[in-house]
DNA sequence: CAAGAAAACATGTCATACAGGTTTGGGGCA
DNA sequence: TGCCCCAAACCTGTATGACATGTTTTCTTG
């Protein structure tokens, strides 16, 4: 087959599974397919690649787990949507065999929110920045309630992503949400009084507000304040 | 709309081989497994699963595919060390198919590298600043080569996000290579005179020589002036 | 011409078989 | 006793066939 090494990334490794993987990410780049288009038929790609049923199943299964693909049972495979997919696991994997520290996916997360929310505070339509302020307003609402707090709390940082128009950044950011929701009830634990809880909760409140005046500087320093806060609580609690 | 997975970003999809591989990860979790640890065999899993060795395999080559996991023939599967894995195969999806573009791609990595430089010039340990110098005096020395200048130049890169000290970083960087491959050579051959080449791999020893000097934000300034000049010969290019 | 049934096609899962790689344990030899 | 080598046990890689179930197409029939 071709296994022209150096090109795609996807698989070195030798094995028929991974040249199906590869021939099926070469047939969309070939097509030329978009979400939505459909992928040939297992039993095509079987006759194609010379190759058993099994193997071929496996690569599109494979495909399908990274969220590349769309399988549904009856309908031929199609190209997906773009989507966190493997990203999310790749980062939890990491960090539930402590290969990644939380500490370390905090530093990310500050490095690319400071970029979004600037980028936000110039592009956001105003159906964003209602929605961004939406979640601000519903934290402060909630906030005797941190589960609900904490969901906001995410979907804040995702719609200030969505809001930076880079697809890339709201894929980045998806993807650490896993690892948000498992530490972040931690870090709200270390907000001993309900005061400190209540100016964590504001800080969302004052990013919201620059980035509806349009003020990408300002909204920057904010969220910068805001992951240093959120830091320090981690460290407090004994996340390093 | 907000999507509703609020447990683990795995899968939501019905199906037993999303449950297979929900339990693999889990297992993972609960045994604390690391690196090099060794997974349960294909029967063992059949059995502890009831469900036949297709669903089984099916499950452990998907984690493998995202590289969550190594398999090899005769041997049991093991967690596998942070890799970019499935990280890459997600980006070249999303340009491949037109969700995202290169200019994007520039957007994020010009936001996380004037992180990753500054760092380096922190943390950097003799050892890497020497290997960042080297391959800006090997793009230096083979500048009648692009191909090969591409290659160092790329590694120049890599290497500063491993400088960094934070895994996450050199994960997303690395995820980029593969578009960075391919759009790399466009560039170059925007920047018309010997000249023009030149500058541009003077910009990475001025970098490196502020990693080098330490100073972090001598770093960051020139890593984003060697950004704008390289998205600006994209877009001379003709790549939006 | 439209509605509905049947056929064709697709994926989901299972069982079985065998080739070839890896680990393990035991027997033979020094 | 201690070491080496080989066979058995175990494991993954691939192939084949079968059947259930879901989807699309086609054809019949009213």
């Amino acid at each position: 087959m071709v296994s022209d090494r150096s090109m795609t990334p996807e698989e070195t490794n030798p094995g028929l599974v991974s040249a199906a993987i590869q021939a099926i990410t070469q047939h969309i780049r070939v097509e030329g397919l978009g979400p939505g288009d459909l992928l040939p038929s297992e039993a095509d790609m079987t006759r194609k690649l010379s190759v058993s049923r099994t193997v071929v199943r496996e690569a599109f299964r494979s495909l399908s787990a990274m969220r590349l693909i769309d399988m549904s049972a009856g309908r031929r495979a199609s190209v997906a949507k773009l989507d966190i997919g493997a990203m999310s696991m790749v980062i939890e994997h990491g960090v539930t065999t402590e290969q990644i520290s939380v500490h370390q996916v905090y530093d990310v997360r500050r490095t690319i929110e400071m970029r979004t929310v600037a980028l936000a505070a110039l592009r956001r339509s105003e159906a964003e920045a209602t929605e961004i302020q939406e979640y601000a307003r519903l934290m402060r609402e909630n906030c005797r309630a941190p589960e609900i707090v904490m969901e906001h709390d995410i979907a804040f940082h995702e719609a200030i992503a969505r809001a930076s128009h880079n697809p890339v950044f709201s894929l980045i950011i998806n993807a650490f949400s896993g690892v948000t929701r498992r530490t972040w009830v931690i870090g709200w634990r270390t907000r001993a009084t309900e005061e400190e809880q209540i100016k964590m909760i504001e800080g969302h409140g004052d990013i919201a507000r620059a980035i509806i005046a349009g003020n990408p500087q300002l909204a920057a320093e904010h969220m910068a304040a805001h992951f240093d806060k959120s830091v320090k609580a981690l460290i407090d609690a004994g996340i390093a």
